[in-house]
DNA sequence: ATCATATTTGTATTTACTCTCATTTTTTGA
DNA sequence: TCAAAAAATGAGAGTAAATACAAATATGAT
């Protein structure tokens, strides 16, 4: 596989250090998704940048702090395509399902990036909840909607987030599977509160949504 | 803290290899627990175990097989001891609610030995589910009595074991809550399809379970 | 275009660990 | 008790992280 560009692209223009930055972040995705954290080694990581060894230190501390900027980067540039794609909904129900939908379908899709947010989950799944936080303001909405009645605190963000991310990690390995990716979500809305019954009515509801007709979901 | 020696004493007059093999396992689970997998040394654990560096390799191939079969022997005595203790339950739905509970209120009791589950688990997910293998025959249970409708396949012990071990990781850093605790123990009842105030329900009835009461539940 | 500043380079050094293996010690069972 | 087998030893080779730093280079504001 051709290492992946993402990160430097959106810094052309920008200063050296934010560069340079975004070139070791790159390659990170691409080492550790491919080795795995234990296994990647900072001077390969610099390497694959294009860069000495010792540059890797004026940017990072550690490898650590290089899978956590990597994590968030990803996550931020993921909420933000999410974001935009799901402003049409209002029900707050709806936009549970469609991003929790999409965000691992994208993480699929993106297997490094998939890959690398897993490692940083499971490194600190404080953070990692982090990373589903979009999902707090649109179960609020749904609350404020009379659709939920639920109290949202970091403690179910990161039951949800354990859901999420153990069928991220499990479709990393076996390959997508729709079935699995549904099931996730319907598990979801039942921790959630919802009953098995108006879990699989509310997911049959947004299935004609544009991000998960591309699967031609079959709920 | 003291080192454990609980594998140690369980080995007293077996083999040699037996008993130089559970007193790296109770080295491990200390160092691991306190240190956390990566900090861990090798040689740091052969040291606490009163042995030389050199006869880790004798044993273990790598840290990971030491952490795995750590996790392994904690698994097994656990679920020996929860066995014997839910023996008098017919219900599966009840075995279900008081094995999750009971399983987490010990490794939430024995620290050390719930750090090693949680490394593991993120280690090596699918082996951690095996962790929860013993869920499998109450959910099946659970069926045949007409208590539950779903089907039991890996994933879905997956996934289940995804909430369990997010929850114990939380406790594990925070102390034990016992609020929280029941809150997994809905949630698992929610995700094999009860309704959220069927869930309550049985989760009432078994308040009284004696490896329950020791806690007072208040549900 | 210039230059003060920021960044990178790459080597050298220290530190810490893993893993190997020839040798020594202990165990076991007859 | 004894000898063969099993296990333990610990020094050493090899690897990589982390740090330091003086010299070289690139940058961007003016």
């Amino acid at each position: 596989m051709v290492m992946q560009t993402y990160f430097r692209q959106q810094a052309i223009g920008a200063q050296k250090r934010v560069r340079t930055r975004c070139a070791l972040i790159d390659s990170a995705i691409d080492v550790f998704s491919e080795k795995g954290f234990e296994e990647a080694s900072i001077s390969e990581i610099a390497l694959l940048a294009g860069l000495a060894n010792g540059t890797f230190y004026n940017h990072f501390r550690d490898k650590e702090e290089l899978v956590a900027a990597s994590a968030q980067a990803i996550a931020l540039e993921i909420a933000k395509q999410l974001d935009a794609r799901i402003a049409d909904l209002d029900s707050g129900l709806s936009r549970i399902i469609v991003a929790t939908y999409a965000f691992l379908r994208f993480a699929l899709r993106h297997k490094s990036w998939g890959a690398v947010l897993v490692e940083q989950f499971q490194r600190l799944p404080a953070s990692g909840a982090g990373v589903m936080e979009y999902l707090r303001g649109d179960i609020q909405r749904a609350v404020a909607q009379r659709r939920l009645e639920v109290v949202v605190d970091d403690f179910l963000l990161e039951q949800l987030a354990a859901l999420m991310i153990a069928s991220l990690r499990r479709q990393l390995a076996d390959g997508f599977q729709q079935p699995q990716l549904l099931r996730t979500c319907e598990y979801v809305l039942r921790v959630l509160g919802l009953t098995p019954k108006q879990a699989r009515r509310e997911l049959a509801g947004v299935a004609a949504h544009p991000l998960l007709v591309e699967d031609v979901v079959a709920v």
